[in-house]
Parts: structure tokens; C-alpha cells; sequence
DNA sequence: GTCTATAGGACGATAGAC
DNA sequence: GTCTATCGTCCTATAGAC
């Protein structure tokens, strides 16, 4: 049932989805909801709860394991790219929650979420990016990661476009050599 | 009236804005609406024009003119976090049309928006860039400046964040440092 | 070009039977 | 725990007067 609501919010965003239509494609009725959750609100952030707090700290672990700061990095990249093109509803609730989330949602996205990247890979980035900003590289690698992902479906439209944009390869290998090399590349 | 309507699409999304609170923020009843565009629909494809595919074309004009590459991949990257910081709902409704665009929404996006920015800094980064694949590079870039923009908003309460965090300068030269030479650093 | 009025439906939430 | 039934509110869209 929560699997379900997270599809409905992540594809028609919080007031797109109803409460009926999450009921019915669950296999109740509407107001059968109410029994589990007091309001749409507190559905919602038990959808959040799961899908993006959990998800991404699965995502991280071990990589503190690897020693070579290069390949960590490229590790990073494929795993965050794997959990948010396999997961499609992770990258849309978050993108989600920065359009619209207000104070309260996005203290706990950030403590959740990126605090657990924070520990993970903090200590890989600072190495390997002793020049840069800790939180703006976090960013940073989150927004290429996100943003490559969820422009697939706009990229078959755009002038010059190629079918090996779509894999996930191509991009993780875009991205990684983008960020440790800069535009002039390896 | 597209302005106000461009501004409640951003904030609420298409379905929580209403024409009811479009009507009355711009100072008319409801259904005087439908005496300018037949259905919701259509005011939201005009918003969309007016505000994406006019406003990315007037941003990158000029940019061909500067000679030296890396002046001129950051004054973009200036020009882009101005205009994604500037203006809330271009980001907004740009991040939107992602989640939620149709093929027919996603086409035009590609060729208006990403058209004009192809022909405006195409050149400049194949010059730059001759390893990367130009519309990766691309998506790159527009990841990079609309997740950071959009991100303030969550910066807060990330830990370690700090105020220059916020600001467009610390911003552009994160993206611009980062673009140019990668995590090593200049 | 804007208004009032209203149709017709979807919404979130509640009451109460089983 | 799930149902049916219903309330009150909001929604998009239309009709018709001015």
C-alpha cells in the first residue's frame, strides 16, 4: 500500500494523486485509508519515510570499503545512478519535495538523506576534492546523478540525439570523467 | 494574468493551482478565464512558452561573442544561475515539465529551450570540450545550475552548511571551478 | 470582456454497520 | 479492517445577462 502511494505521488505529485485512486489501486476503499493513516499528510510522509530515508542508505554502504579514492568515486556515481533509474519514484519524490516541501519536510530530506551520504562518502570527497566545498560537491554529484536520469525522457528530442544517451553506462562514465578530470577530460 | 499564472503553476504544480486562485490573484472571477484560453490546458501551454522558450533565448544571446572559452563557460554559467535565481518559476516549471511533461510538452522543450541554447554555446563547448558528448555536456550543465539554484532551499539544514552557501558568486564559481577542472581543482 | 449563477463531478474526511 | 453512504468543499467548464 505504501509502494502504491509512492507511485501515485511521484508520477501526479501530492494533489494530483487522490486518496481514492491510491485506495483503489490498492484493492480498498477510500475509506478504508483513514483506518491506517489519520490524513493524506501523514500518508504522504510515511511514503517519504520509506522511500527516500531508506532507500539511499542502502544505496551507500560499503562504499567507505574501497581504498582507491578514483574508483570510490566512480562507484558512488553508478550506485546513485542505478537507485534513481531503478527506482524511478525515489528521484521524482525528491525532486518533489524541493519544489514543494516546506521547512519540516526538508530538515528531515536533509538530515535523512543527505546525512547518510555525508557519512558514506564525506570522507572519500574531502580526499579526493580538498579545494572544493564539501555540501556543494554533495550537491553537485546529486544534481548531475538526478538530472541525467530524469532528462532521459526528455533526450530523445533533443537535435543530435543518440540511443546510447539512454544507458546507464554512458552516463555513469559521462559523469564520472566530468567530475574528475573537468571538461578537458582524462 | 500569464505572469500570475505562471507563478501559481510553479509553486502549486498543475493540478494545485486552481483557475479559481489564478482568477482572483490576477483580479477577475473564474470564468472570465475562459473568455482568453479554452480550457486549463491551454493557459498552461501559454505560460509555458512565455516563460521557458522566451526566456532562455533572450539569456544566451551574446555569449558566442566572448573569445576565450573558459570567460565564456563561466559567463554562462553566471547567465544561467542569474537567470534560474532570478526568475524562481522558470526553474520551477522547468523541473515540472521533467516530472510531468507529455511527448507533445517535452518536444517542444527540447527544440525551444535546448535549441537555443545548443546554437548559442554549442560551439563553445565541442571547442572545450572535444572528448564529452555535447548534449551530455549540456544536460550537465543545466543539472548542475537548476539543482544548485533549487537546492538553496534545502541547503540550510544540511550539516555544515554555512551562509556563503546561499550566494550566486560561491555558487558559479563551484560550478565554473568544478566544469573547467574537475574535483582536483584549478 | 467581465459578471452571476450553476451544472456536474472529484475531492478529503467522517459516521456507522458488519 | 473494510465496507456503504454521505457531508461539505473545491474543482473545471458552461450559459446567459450586461
Amino acid at each position: 500500500m505504501l509502494s502504491v502511494a509512492a507511485q501515485q505521488f511521484a508520477e501526479k505529485g501530492y494533489s494530483g494523486a487522490s486518496m481514492r485512486s491510491i485506495a483503489n489501486a490498492t484493492g480498498i476503499t477510500q475509506a478504508a485509508i483513514y483506518h491506517h493513516f489519520p490524513n493524506k499528510q501523514a500518508l504522504y510522509m510515511a511514503v517519504l519515510a520509506r522511500h527516500l530515508e531508506e532507500k539511499i542508505s542502502a544505496t551507500v554502504q560499503d562504499l567507505a570499503k574501497i581504498d582507491d579514492p578514483e574508483k570510490c568515486l566512480r562507484e558512488l556515481i553508478r550506485r546513485l545512478l542505478q537507485l534513481t533509474e531503478e527506482d524511478e519514484h525515489f528521484r521524482q519524490l525528491y525532486f518533489r519535495e524541493l519544489l514543494e516541501g516546506n521547512k519540516e519536510r526538508l530538515t528531515a530530506l536533509a538530515k535523512n538523506v543527505f546525512g547518510d551520504l555525508l557519512e558514506s562518502v564525506g570522507g572519500l570527497l574531502r580526499k579526493l576534492a580538498p579545494q572544493f566545498d564539501l555540501n556543494l560537491l554533495l550537491l553537485s554529484v546529486a544534481g548531475l546523478v538526478c538530472h541525467h536520469v530524469e532528462a532521459r525522457k526528455l533526450s530523445p528530442f533533443l537535435p543530435g540525439s543518440k540511443a546510447k544517451h539512454q544507458e546507464l553506462d554512458t552516463l555513469s562514465r559521462h559523469i564520472s570523467d566530468l567530475l574528475l578530470y573537468g571538461v578537458r577530460g582524462p
